[in-house]
DNA sequence: GCGCATGATTGCCC
DNA sequence: GGGCAATCATGCGC
């Protein structure tokens, strides 16, 4: 097989591409006297159908029609028609000449799956990103400013996911739209020259891959909107702000309860995390900075860690407690500590 | 405005 | 990858 498309062979009848052609006579002429041709029109001869054809596009949209008609019309239109076909066979302008289908676009995909990843793209979810949001929400419970922030970006990820679908919508109906209108004109053509349905497609798949490149272009834009949002909610982020008061005595609580051994563990973090409204990351930032500033100032740590164990031997004596195991309750602390100033004066 | 407190970041080590 | 140490950057009380 060369790639030539089989429909279109130059010793096929002319009404393979046209149904508009005049019938045959008995001997397999076409009828050049057909009834309803008008013997006045000068589609009659050669020469006067070039010239008429050739000038059509000189003429108003009420006279092109009226010559398209009687072209149609035309005892000589089958023969014209049969040219064609043979001109286009001979000159190979078909389908052999069009380039194969391109392998998947990676750079396509990855702004998919960014855009999917993003929440953009895909079905709707609260909240926006799957990715961030569990950060975001446990550093925005903290307090009202990071939660106005964080409602803030979800309100623009919103935002552009809205003008993302718009606008994408609008491109697929333009595409549609020409689409449509290039099916209706190339059938339209096909009835004066050789075009077969197979060029029909291809020139559909052209069309849409010219507006699968807009389209690449909207993802590419959005993704950088995304990106540019993203990197000032971060921003915005890395401006510290203090734990609450709470979250400060619960963190304290566990340090000073776990003085021999203050490295919780990473389901402790979680559930320190999730007491104190704040991130995995932030309690194992607070307890690193906690180990460091305690060894470096052990005199006030110890007034701080006297504190605690005072307040933490009046909650067992009420038979309370902060909820979360300890290795070392109040009657201990001043041997952990102890043990702590040997760990720092290693 | 200044100084201290404190959360976050970075570079290094194990 | 977790922890340490130094450092940065901001919050906050005075």
């Amino acid at each position: 097989m060369d790639g030539q498309d089989p429909s279109y062979i130059s010793n096929l009848p002319p009404s393979h591409y046209s149904p508009m052609i005049p019938p045959l006579t008995t001997d397999g002429k076409y009828n050049m006297y057909d009834t309803n041709v008008n013997e006045n029109k000068p589609f009659n001869d050669v020469n006067g159908m070039l010239q008429q054809i050739m000038s059509i596009v000189d003429q108003s949209l009420d006279e092109a029609q009226a010559r398209k008609h009687a072209f149609n019309q035309s005892r000589l239109k089958p023969a014209f028609f049969q040219v064609l076909c043979e001109i286009k066979e001979k000159t190979a302008i078909n389908i052999r000449n069009f380039p194969e289908d391109d392998p998947p676009d990676s750079q396509l995909m990855r702004l998919d799956n960014m855009l999917l990843a993003e929440g953009i793209a895909g079905p709707e979810r609260l909240g926006g990103s799957s990715s961030s949001s569990a950060s975001m929400n446990a550093a925005a419970s903290i307090n009202d400013d990071s939660a106005l922030e964080h409602g803030d970006y979800r309100a623009k990820l919103t935002q552009i996911r809205q003008l993302y679908h718009s606008e994408l919508e609008k491109y697929e109906q333009a595409c549609n739209d020409f689409t449509s209108h290039v099916i209706n004109l190339l059938r339209e053509q096909s009835r004066a020259r050789p075009i077969s349905p197979r060029e029909i497609d291809r020139m559909v798949s052209i069309i849409r891959k010219k507006f699968s490149t807009i389209q690449l272009q909207l993802k590419q834009s959005t993704c950088e909107a995304v990106m540019i949002l993203r990197s000032r909610f971060l921003d915005a982020r890395r401006k510290r702000r203090n734990f609450s008061k709470t979250a400060t005595e619960v963190l304290n609580e566990y340090f000073y309860s776990h003085l021999s051994n203050p490295y919780p563990s990473e389901e402790a973090k979680e559930e320190l995390a999730r007491k104190c409204g704040i991130s995995v990351s932030q309690v194992s930032n607070w307890f690193g900075n906690k180990r460091i500033r305690y060894k470096k100032n052990i005199g006030k740590a110890q007034e701080e860690a006297n504190l605690y164990a005072s307040k933490l031997a009046n909650q067992a004596a009420q038979g309370g407690g902060g909820g979360m195991h300890r290795d070392s309750d109040s009657p201990h602390q001043a041997e952990s500590t102890r043990k702590v100033r040997s760990r720092v004066t290693k």
